[in-house]
RNA sequence: CGCGGGAUGGAGCAGUUAGGUAGCUCGUCGGGCUCAUAACCCGAAGGUCGUUGGUUCAAAUCCAGCUCCCGCAA
């Protein structure tokens, strides 16, 4: 099929290699503008663009969709279907429409649950056994669209969001090329969502990050895979900010110890308000994320010092 | 030129303010103790202190340039 590819971040990257691999053709590529990032604020394109342009796919970076000049490229290039992952921009009416089989999204939920920004993340922080990636039919609303096809995955009791991202973005690249496959025998199904089971997933926010000790072990846990590696949990130690990157539920258990009471250093053990967490891995301001056995050999730490 | 922290044996750190023998907690190797051990004791190897240049009798330490890493902010 023609289509036209609309998609911003890493996650959609592989839908691109996916689709051009299946011997579709993608005519455009529309991705946000390049912002300024890092140190230095240096002009940064989006992985889609980047990945599009080692293809020599032209790129487009409107700031709005809503102008006219996105419609008549659409018009022009006259795409069988537009394919939306992560573009990060709501489509107005008329570029739905442009397409003969209209803009196909893949989400990465169990639809109806999860619609919005973060929908990983959201799913470990909620501690969800199981996820996976929806094609739907766009329409108006914020992924409210009719579903086509769907993937699930097992979500590992360990598993942080960002190897969940990753293998998401995986299943979704195939779950489009099967999508579009359907979509062009006819054999789609499209089927509402039920409105009532929906819930959304803010955008993150560094809100999220401070760890609330006093709440049980398994939801810091959640916490803190769910933030990993972006935007990351946190917490205070002696007064400077420890980023928590990764970390494992405890079979220990000290319900004397205060919450955020180091209760063992071997391997890295805090209090919660209930049950306690091992910190496998950390990392301090102006300094790589390691191994929390590494930073205790550099650093006086001991039992019954308290996290904030 | 957005703001800031950092680079020291294999790992994590101290030492840099007031230049003058390279230190700590581990790891590794050898030996000892032990029924045994990730425990304990003794010993050893391993570093041109990120890089280039400057000041100096003398630079990890002071000065300048460069490279790489990280935090904030987006």
């Amino acid at each position: 099929m023609r289509i036209i590819f609309m998609g911003t971040p890493e996650f959609a990257a592989p839908a691109i290699d996916a689709l051009l691999a299946a011997g579709h053709e993608i005519a455009a590529v529309f991705s946000q503008p390049d912002k300024p990032k890092g140190r230095g604020y240096s002009m940064t394109p989006p992985p889609v663009k980047v990945k599009a342009l080692e293809y020599g796919i032209p790129v487009y970076q409107p700031k709005s969709m809503r102008d006219g000049e996105a419609l008549k490229i659409f018009n022009e290039i006259k795409p069988d279907v537009g394919v939306v992952i992560a573009y990060g921009k709501i489509l107005p009416q008329e570029i739905l429409d442009a397409p003969a089989y209209g803009c196909i999204n893949v989400h990465a939920s169990l639809l109806p649950k999860y619609r919005g920004a973060a929908p990983i993340q959201w799913s470990v922080i909620d501690g969800e056994p199981k996820t996976g990636v929806t094609t739907m039919q766009m329409d108006a609303g914020l992924d409210t669209g009719d579903m086509l096809l769907v993937s699930e995955t097992d979500i590992a009791p360990d598993e942080t969001a960002g190897e969940l991202h990753d293998r998401l973005s995986a299943m979704g690249a195939a779950l489009i090329v099967k999508t579009l496959d359907a979509l062009a025998k006819g054999g789609l199904k499209p089927q509402k969502q039920d409105d009532s089971r929906s819930c959304y997933a803010k955008m993150l926010t560094k809100e999220l990050c401070a760890v609330d000790w006093s709440r049980s072990a398994r939801e810091i846990h959640n916490q803190i895979r769910g933030l990993s590696p972006w935007p990351v949990a946190t917490a205070a130690l002696e007064g400077k900010k420890l980023k928590l990157h990764r970390s494992a539920v405890s079979p220990l258990d000290c319900p004397e110890a205060a919450p955020g009471e180091i209760i063992s250093l071997d391997p890295l053990t805090v209090q919660c308000g209930s049950g306690a967490v091992e910190l496998l891995e950390i990392q301090a301001e102006g300094k790589k994320r390691m191994l929390s056995s590494d930073y205790l050999r550099g650093h006086r730490i001991e039992k019954g010092m308290v996290l904030q």
